[in-house]
DNA sequence: ATATCATTGCAACTTAGTTGCAAAAAAAAA
DNA sequence: TTTTTTTTTGCAACTAAGTTGCAATGATAT
């Protein structure tokens, strides 16, 4: 629906471009986590790598998309769900990569285990990132 | 020791090369793990770019050495720890990345613990990454 | 000591990401 | 609605990370 994509820019604060607006739509109708390569892709040239690069981080600095780090090294943005408040936010769920199909989604329903650290060290922040077989991929 | 390096080479069927025994006594001198980059400036010159890669890959492939995904995407690299077979090996403990100081360390006895997915999801994987101060970072 | 095979350095390339600046597009003001 | 101001975009040029082919060098086995 295109008025959540407004709403959400509006929200924010941002003026109502067209990358905003078609990026925001991608990350809206899909599940998975999208890189830069990704979006490129999809748009198909509708707007610079430098636009796209922009856009993506100027979502991040609203809090509206966060990264993903990968075991492969390649940035996966996301949407936070709710409660990320602009800049410092936390993303408290797990990250699955498929192994077959190669998506990366947020289990936002599983949350990040405490860590017992060794004395000596302070806790900021937990990354979890759990590679297997997503639901789509066990049923084919 | 010299002799250690020499031995971990000789088990890992390699042959005794400049570069890596340069790059394995680098590894064995020093707790955090290193960039391409660290080990390129450590080196000064002495080995080619593209042969750093290449041994760094050789150690991997052994099972020598393993990769730690990092929020800000630089490739890092560690030492394994005894009972990682060639090729198909696992990491099963934390890594810790100092806010502080940048270095980013193997914490091998914290353990990474069981994630409980959603049904359909098949588990293979876990990477565990907490960000915060370090015991040498705290003292200061 | 030499033949064989593995390793290295070089050059050239691809991909990811950044920066400055002028042009174009939004939003605000008149 | 038109003009002004501010923001956003595209382009070009750049840096950094990583890869590949190939000829030359170095290590190992005979």
């Amino acid at each position: 629906m295109k008025s959540q994509v407004l709403n959400v820019l509006k929200d924010n604060h941002l003026n109502i471009t067209g990358s905003r607006t078609t990026i925001l739509e991608l990350f809206l109708q899909q599940e998975g986590a999208l890189s830069h390569a990704d979006i490129e892709k999809k748009i198909d040239g509708q707007f610079d790598r430098v636009t796209i690069y922009r856009t993506l981080q100027t979502f991040m600095d609203k809090g509206i998309i966060h990264t993903i780090p990968t075991a492969e090294n390649a940035t996966l943005y996301a949407l936070c769900k709710d409660n990320c408040t602009a800049g410092h936010h936390h993303d408290n769920h797990v990250h699955f990569v498929c192994d077959k199909c190669g998506t990366t989604i947020c289990l936002d329903n599983v949350a990040v285990p405490e860590i017992r650290l060794p004395s000596g060290f302070t806790h900021n922040q937990t990354d979890v990132l759990v590679n297997g077989i997503c639901k789509n991929c066990k049923k084919s």
